[in-house]
DNA sequence: CATTACCCTTAATCTACCTTAAGCCTATTT
DNA sequence: AAATAGGCTTAAGGTAGATTAAGGGTAATG
């Protein structure tokens, strides 16, 4: 819980008023890993915050391949937002890749917060721009660039994650396939 | 300006000494087809509301070539929310695609806006919301299919912005060439 | 501790999409 | 009305990345 009180400081401080409110509207659990947060065809019920641990949000296309559009490690939000607040079903998949701890809220629970602490409106608001950023230029590096620059500015942005992920997940992150990165990788060496 | 109000009402209605305040803080103008409200190298001073006309947004890769990530037509919110928020030059350019009429706002007004009417924090959570649901799906989108599926579902979610659009403009959305643009369309009339 | 599942790599063949170049047509600008 | 720029298309040849298949390594689970 003092995870999500400090993530919400670096925004914009609650007090303790405030704080009270919080609690009890947030959920404490624990995932395996390979445990799944959301499955495709159900409706996204919670924000979740990652406390430690770390987690895939991906799509699965016609011929069965999974397309990671996003990691979520310690200090990170993941949610269907878009399913979450039309309340219609996901077409994502939200799956531990390591034993994780998050915090969860449920959309009556935000949506009492909205309503009480008027800051979280803002915070929230910032912490999906901040989203919105990283997406963005996300899009624009895919279609500007070569899958070995796309991997080369992967490593210089998430160095950390580029530890912890196996190259299949990066692979399926970057676009491309493991056969295509593993070749990418070997000619990087030779350099 | 009335086209604003309308805006936010669908999201959540101002009262009358709301609207006062809005009053003052958001400034028309009118741009003629191809000047650019933002340029690579400056910071984006504004967030820009589109009544009348339609925009893109790009980036220009180290070719030289321009690769649309959004385009803005009446009703629609354009900005480098990035460059906005953190005053960095923005590595993007806005340009007026028809003449158009717009509302903009600036930073040190929104901040005003922000902080002396609580609804718009709320408001503008949910139109950021909205549009990295968009993009969002646009990711998704662009690796689980071919370029051919991605300019049948373009023209399918934009069917206005299609008629309007240029194929050139079109194509770089999509992140292909117009060549072979042309060559996917002369392929779906056989069909 | 064994065994299964998953991960990483190499290499050959194949395809979606790019590049270049050229020609015509329709808007803008002068 | 002329001039020019921009937009659309066709076609030939080229490349980034996919697909398939196969072998060896490492980590998770019972």
């Amino acid at each position: 819980m003092q995870a999500l009180i400090d993530h919400f400081k670096q925004i914009l401080p609650l007090d303790d008023d405030e704080l009270a409110l919080l609690d009890g509207r947030v959920n404490a659990r624990k995932i395996k890993r390979k445990q799944m947060i959301l499955q495709e065809g159900f409706v996204c019920k919670h924000y979740t915050f990652v406390v430690e641990g770390c987690f895939k949000m991906y799509g699965v296309d016609d011929k069965g391949y999974e397309h990671n559009i996003q990691f979520a490690a310690e200090g990170d939000w993941i949610a269907d937002i878009g399913s979450f607040h039309s309340k219609k079903p996901s077409k994502l998949f939200i799956e531990a890749i390591e034993p994780a701890e998050i915090l969860q809220i449920e959309i009556k629970d935000l949506y009492f917060l909205y309503n009480n602490i008027a800051k979280l409106n803002r915070i929230f608001k910032v912490i999906i721009e901040n989203k919105f950023v990283e997406l963005q230029n996300r899009v624009l590096q895919n279609f500007s660039s070569t899958a070995e620059q796309r991997y080369l500015s992967f490593l210089e942005q998430y160095p950390n994650l580029a530890n912890r992920l196996p190259n299949t997940q990066i692979a399926s992150y970057l676009g491309i396939t493991p056969e295509f990165l593993s070749k990418i990788r070997k000619d990087l060496m030779k350099k």
